[in-house]
DNA sequence: AGCGATTGTCATCCA
DNA sequence: ACTGGATGACAATCG
């Protein structure tokens, strides 16, 4: 019972003292499924620091006093969640943006001349000059998605700090005291504390107190001191989505069935106005064959290339006949000669109403797939295959997307169409309202969740420049598992050092009275070494306290003779010539002057425990008291012929001291344990922001693919021609792709009926 | 004088 | 049963 009180006890605090560090609204295990594991292990793993058995059963099982267990368990912890996450980046789903230069440095030219030019190629550019307009749009919204993070981030330093408060406030013992002592015993050792205090009390100024504090703040400022926002662009996976995160992403984007096989279902793209009401099944059929169920990453790099080289290919076969006609752009224009199409091909002269409906039926075409590349030029084919556009534009950067320019494009408008209405149905107009809500709702959730507001802009920003660099922050993996390991090292560090010199003692700690034995957790080496380090040799103080923290051996003390007169009341440590004038008989008998000074400084520096020993003349140091074996301890005991009360003092000294040290280890642990927490809060924060950024280049990135299908769209459409020649009144008409892949001209009507029933089916899926 | 941080100590649990 | 580590709680001390 109290074990799992304790349990919970200790995970609810840590669960606490996360949720507080992270905000109010902790659904990281949203963006961390496939890192639910180390997550829960972040929750509940650092409690095992706490809990005892981990402890002893580590210490029965490895060498007892060589290492501290507890560490162990982070540093494994730290060491596997690390390797774990390398591991993971391996399968990396790169989203090439690096393309987008090129876009838009083509950008203007032909954005100027998009309203007269037939191509459809230039709808593409108009859309993505308007993109322009929705640039500050996002700006907007990322300021203030900045205020909202920065917001968070004060509250996260505001939250943290009532935390530790909390740390002992519950589970107060209120058990009545063991009476362990003679109560006799207890008296005289008090009265000998008040007669050792008559003498010596009051005079006791120990000083560097404040000094482990002052080591403890370097260190807490360096970790602090690691700016979250900072952006080290470099990382690879910057742009880069795990296929479980492309998945998921695009799933909670479009609700295209997982597996939906393109064209399974009929799915209509013909609404005649980009209205709000699009049907989701449009989505799926459109952008599955992008995205067919594929569960490997392989198989989704594998499909994308597959749709790249097809629409490359076909881009190259169009473009040799008529891409001069339709526009004046340069061949070597990527824009026009990806999207250029040829009004004169056979395909678009012949079409006839009667062909494209029927016809269309027996052929196999299927958007986005292999078979397109079969697919004959000429021939009565219903359809033009959907003009490619190479891998670079298809994913350039979301910079260059629009959407005003893929609800109305007025290239197909003035062009293409002699007799078809100025407007051309857009297919995609709902799609890509659905994005934009899922980006706008992204940013809410930004805003919601603390997602880093200096991030998100420089995210903004390099996204629509597409520099190209590492949008990860500072702590992408390199920095990340860096900072793991410095968060491990600095605990490993400690307990390292600890089971270094605690294993060196066990080796020895029969020879050697000084050593700490089990005490280990001698985190104060660090801070010797981080001072030697830098050459700020703290003031004696640090020395002091490091010499009674760490039990040295008096050897090592005497080779820094001015530690001899430093210490600090209440050790148990002692410079080695204060530890002698314990066992010499009483200062009475020492030299007066000079030297009886020097005693009265020493009686000082003894701790209770020490005053009480001589008082009580006994025989030994107060550190063999306290850290010899048991066995020896014994022993020693046996040597003497000491009184009840002396054995009983002897043992008080020896249990206190050993409790102090453990006392010291069980702070220091624990402290270790809250930085270690608070870099975890951190590296989960900096992992959600980071797929944060993931989800919004994947967006943008599907906006673009969304643009150009409905680009296509409208290219084969404007392309259509009825037995007289005449091009279909996209009101009156629409593109369907049937279920075995081919692509039909229906009546609009028609289409609407069926995009309505397509409307209802997603919706009942869903539920 | 009050306050927070540090440290020592006790009681208790546990292996 | 004894020993000792771990830890919550409390008190003393200090800056």
């Amino acid at each position: 019972m109290l074990s799992l009180k304790k349990y919970l006890t200790e995970g609810l605090l840590q669960f606490t003292i996360l949720l507080s560090l992270i905000g109010v609204r902790v659904d990281v295990d949203t963006y961390l499924t496939s890192q639910l594991p180390p997550l829960r292990e972040i929750i509940l793993g650092p409690s095992s620091a706490y809990t005892q058995t981990q402890f002893h059963n580590l210490r029965n099982t490895l060498d007892g006093y060589g290492i501290h267990p507890k560490s162990i368990d982070l540093d494994n912890y730290f060491t596997a969640r690390r390797l774990l996450s390398q591991v993971r980046a391996l399968d990396r789903f790169q989203v090439p943006t690096t393309e987008v230069n090129a876009w838009l440095v083509h950008r203007d030219p032909e954005g100027s001349v998009s309203g007269s030019q037939p191509s459809s190629g230039l709808a593409l550019e108009s859309s993505s000059g308007l993109q322009d307009v929705t640039g500050p749009d996002n700006g907007v919204r990322e300021s203030e998605t900045e205020q909202g993070f920065s917001e968070d981030l004060e509250d996260l330093g505001a939250v943290a700090p009532p935390v530790s408060g909390d740390l002992t406030k519950e589970d107060i013992d209120l058990g009545a005291g063991r009476e362990i002592f003679d109560y006799s015993h207890r008296q005289k050792e008090q009265d000998v504390d008040k007669e050792l205090r008559d003498g010596a009390e009051q005079e006791d100024a120990w000083p560097g107190e404040g000094a482990e504090a002052l080591a403890r703040n370097l260190l807490v400022d360096g970790e602090t001191g690691e700016s979250f926002p900072a952006q080290v662009p470099g990382g690879e996976d910057q742009t880069a989505l795990s296929l479980e995160e492309c998945l998921r992403l695009l799933e909670a984007t479009c609700p295209f069935g997982e597996n939906a096989e393109f064209p399974a279902d009929i799915s209509s793209i013909t609404e005649a106005v980009p209205s709000e009401s699009e049907p989701p099944g449009l989505q799926n059929n459109l952008l599955s064959p992008l995205l067919t169920g594929t569960e490997s990453p392989f198989d989704l790099e594998q499909q994308w290339q597959d749709l790249m080289s097809i629409m490359e290919m076909q881009a190259m076969e169009v473009n040799t006949s008529t891409s001069e006609i339709l526009y004046d752009a340069p061949p070597g224009d990527p824009l026009s000669t990806n999207y250029s199409l040829a009004p004169n091909t056979p395909i678009n002269q012949n079409v006839s109403l009667h062909q494209a409906s029927l016809g269309g039926c027996s052929q196999d075409f299927s958007l986005f797939s292999p078979e397109v590349e079969s697919l004959p030029v000429a021939g009565s084919s219903t359809l033009l295959p959907l003009v490619p556009s190479n891998s670079t534009s298809l994913n350039s950067t979301f910079g260059s997307t629009n959407l005003a320019g893929l609800f109305f494009p007025p290239q197909l408008n003035g062009t293409a169409n002699d007799t078809a209405g100025p407007e051309l149905p857009d297919p995609l107009g709902g799609l890509l309202d659905e994005a934009m809500l899922d980006e706008i709702s992204l940013m809410d959730l930004a805003i919601e969740e603390g997602f880093n507001p200096v991030q998100a802009s420089q995210l903004e920003e390099e996204f629509d420049s597409d520099s190209g660099l590492s949008l990860d922050s500072s702590h992408s993996p390199s920095s990340l598992s860096s900072s793991e390991g410095s968060s491990s090292s600095s605990s490993s560090s400690s307990s390292s050092s600890s089971s270094s010199s605690s294993s060196s003692t066990s080796s020895s700690a029969s020879s050697s009275f000084s050593e700490e034995g089990a005490v280990g957790y001698s985190s104060d080496s660090e801070t010797l070494d981080l001072e030697e380090a830098e050459g700020a040799v703290g003031y004696q103080p640090e020395y002091s306290k490091f010499c009674r923290m760490s039990y040295q051996d008096p050897a090592q003390l005497s080779c820094l003779p001015y530690l001899e007169h430093v210490g600090h009341n209440h050790t148990y440590n002692m410079a080695p010539s204060a530890l002698d004038s314990a066992d010499l008989p009483p200062p009475s008998t020492l030299k007066k002057g000079s030297k009886e000074k020097q005693a009265d400084f020493l009686d000082k520096q003894m701790s209770r425990d020490e005053h009480r020993a001589r008082a009580m003349k006994i025989p030994f140091t107060n550190d063999k008291i306290i850290n010899l074996p048991v066995e020896e301890f014994n022993e020693l005991l046996s040597k003497y012929q000491l009184s009840e009360a002396q054995l009983s003092l002897i043992r008080d000294i020896r249990r206190r001291g050993k409790n102090k040290m453990a006392a010291q280890n069980c702070r220091k642990r624990k402290l270790d344990t809250i930085l270690n927490l608070e870099r975890d809060v951190e590296d989960l924060q900096r992992d959600k922001a980071r797929l944060l950024r993931e989800k919004v280049e994947f967006l943008r990135s599907l906006r673009q693919m969304k643009q150009k299908v409905q680009s296509l769209y409208q290219e084969v459409f404007g392309r259509l021609r009825d037995e007289n020649g005449r091009p279909y009144s996209p009101s009156q008409y629409a593109l369907q792709y049937a279920g075995d892949g081919s692509v039909l001209l229906i009546p609009r009507t028609l289409a609407d009926q069926q995009a309505r029933r397509q409307e209802r089916k997603p919706k009942d899926r869903r539920k």
